[in-house]
DNA sequence: TCTGGGGTCCTAGGACCC
DNA sequence: TCTGGGGTCCTAGGACCC
């Protein structure tokens, strides 16, 4: 059933940069990067005239600047993004229900049962293209193949503003001589570990023997040989059909400076937990497992440990206290550089109320909290304190479970 | 002046229970 | 006191994605 499919990737080009281009007409035509915030911070995304000097994402911003000193640096705002986002993805669904988001700036339309009215993918396809330039100024690469894993591969071949189709007759033709790493889901390690077994290109892993596969890779075997054919049987699933809950909730922060003062760490982490609790509390799940990581000042050494408790929590005091308890028992061995907090283990929060007067106030007090701070913006009313570092919180990137429709589903038992 | 932050899935090994 | 095996939960860590 699945061998007659069409499905279409749109990957919108150099998006977060794009966006603020528009936003901005003085950006337009100039090398332009976006960064998530300040402090120790790395390239989010750049605008293609930076890209052409050299400025590369995951880029440290001195480093980006010294490839190109006229690069222009934009604090992102994630707002703008989302709302784009939800924007573009309605234009999707004018072309089939089935949209699947892939991530902030990718998704996956399954147009198999679009084709009697619309014509071809290809119409499809230059439509989205026409309407995405038109309402938003924004251009972006669309890849047209039977399944998920060719229509990305496809919408990769040609950037910015491309269209690639690649046709069930070509697949093998096209796969011949691509080299593994192309594939996605293939990355560093395992193209590297292919490698050593003399697999380069895609031909050759889709005839590699299953068993030589399974040996070194165990479970993953069987699906790399099916990837390295262009199989792919997996559907599009409609973010609104999607009945898998998030799950986990976290936060993570490069501190400004490498701190060792406990005081310190304790007020950041109090933070932290916060940000966890009140999205934790915005999804309406709690969790039972709090994970804390730290990475040193050399940056290579860290570690993450978790507790799993008895009960469920989403009280940003409680998840500080699971997270300080984690931290008790162990000894800092240099200054911290990041500190994290995630919440997993989740189940949906049932509406119940606590069996003592305080925790009903307490919870009351967290409600008013959170709905100042869902008007105003983050952070705006909090722990006492959390004060003194608030210019470390707020929102940074988006998380890839965001969904259009602002959160992922959270129906889980 | 090095190197962000948000997730997912998978595996191995140990504890514990029946 | 012995023996074995299956299942579940937990921690830790690695690979992958954007």
């Amino acid at each position: 059933m699945n061998e007659h499919r069409t499905v279409i990737h749109c990957d919108l080009n150099a998006f977060f940069a794009s966006v603020e281009q528009q936003a901005d007409p003085s950006l337009r035509g100039k090398a332009i990067a976006v960064v998530g915030g300040h402090g120790r911070t790395v390239i989010t995304t750049s605008s293609y005239e930076a890209r052409a000097k050299g400025v590369k994402t995951g880029m440290a911003v001195w480093e980006a600047k010294r490839v190109c000193p006229e690069l222009i640096i934009v604090v992102g705002d994630n707002k703008k993004y989302q709302w784009t986002c939800t924007k573009i993805n309605e234009i999707f669904r004018d072309y089939t229900p089935e949209v699947e988001p892939f991530s902030i700036d990718e998704s996956w339309l399954d147009v198999t049962h679009s084709l009697s009215i619309f014509g071809s993918a290809e119409t499809i396809a230059y439509r989205i293209k026409a309407r995405i330039l038109h309402s938003f100024g924004l251009r972006c690469s669309i890849g047209i193949a039977p399944n998920k894993l060719l229509a990305k591969l496809a919408s990769d071949m040609q950037k910015p503003d491309g269209l690639v189709r690649i046709l069930p007759e070509d697949v093998s033709r096209v796969l011949e001589g691509l080299p593994v790493g192309d594939l996605c889901g293939v990355g560093k390690k395992t193209a590297k570990a292919l490698n050593m077994m003399s697999i380069y290109s895609c031909g050759e892993l889709g005839r590699c023997e299953v068993e030589r596969l399974t040996r070194k890779f165990g479970i993953i075997g069987p699906r790399l040989k099916l990837m390295g054919q262009g199989i792919d049987n997996s559907p599009v699933v409609a973010f609104d059909e999607d009945d898998d809950c998030v799950k986990s909730v976290g936060h993570s922060r490069t501190l400004d400076k490498d701190i060792s003062d406990p005081v310190e760490i304790n007020r950041f982490l109090l933070q932290l937990a916060e940000m966890v609790g009140s999205r934790a509390r915005k999804y309406g799940v709690s969790g039972k497992t709090v994970s804390l990581y730290v990475r040193y000042a050399d940056f290579f050494s860290s570690w993450g440990k978790q507790a799993t408790l008895k009960n469920y929590i989403n009280q940003s005091d409680n998840i500080y206290k699971a997270a300080l308890g984690i931290l008790c028992k162990v000894e800092l061995e240099q200054s911290v550089r990041l500190l994290g907090i995630s919440l997993s283990n989740l189940k949906t929060q049932d509406e119940q109320l606590p069996l003592f007067v305080e925790d009903r106030k307490k919870l009351e007090a967290t409600k008013a909290m959170d709905a100042v701070n869902a008007r105003f913006g983050n952070m705006v009313v909090t722990f006492g304190s959390l004060l003194p570092g608030k210019e470390n919180a707020g929102n940074h990137v988006i998380p890839p479970s965001w969904r259009p429709d602002g959160i992922k589903n959270v129906k889980c038992t």
